[in-house]
DNA sequence: AAGGTGACTGGCC
DNA sequence: AGGCCAGCCACCT
């Protein structure tokens, strides 16, 4: 189950993001549950690219992960990823 | 086995 | 926009 929602973070492009429901109902699970293997995930992989149903994650990497966004060009609105532009869908090109 | 918990969500107000 | 609420599902007492 980890290794499945860890293979799809994997695959979100450079620029884009998606969120724990979209993992979620790609892999089979609830979003919560991706919420915590995200919480257990190490520094190797791009979490930032993952974030809840509003564009954000919580207080505590919310500036790294708006610094990872203004460096690899991902659209933000105020102080969060702006998923209407930036949203990708696991599966719809794979 | 039973109840609590949380990087969540969608509906309603 | 922001708050409340009932579902949600795997993991931890």
């Amino acid at each position: 189950m980890r290794e499945r929602v860890v293979e799809v973070v994997h695959d979100v492009p450079e620029g884009a993001v998606t969120t724990y429901g979209d993992i979620a109902a790609v892999v089979g699970t609830g979003a919560r549950q991706v919420g915590r293997i995200m919480s257990e995930g190490d520094a190797a992989w791009p979490w930032w690219r993952v974030t809840n149903a509003a564009g954000r994650l919580p207080e505590h990497l919310q500036v790294e992960a708006l610094a990872a966004y203004r460096e690899e060009g991902t659209p933000i609105r105020g102080d969060h990823a702006d998923l209407r532009r930036a949203r990708w869908r696991p599966g719809f090109d794979e």
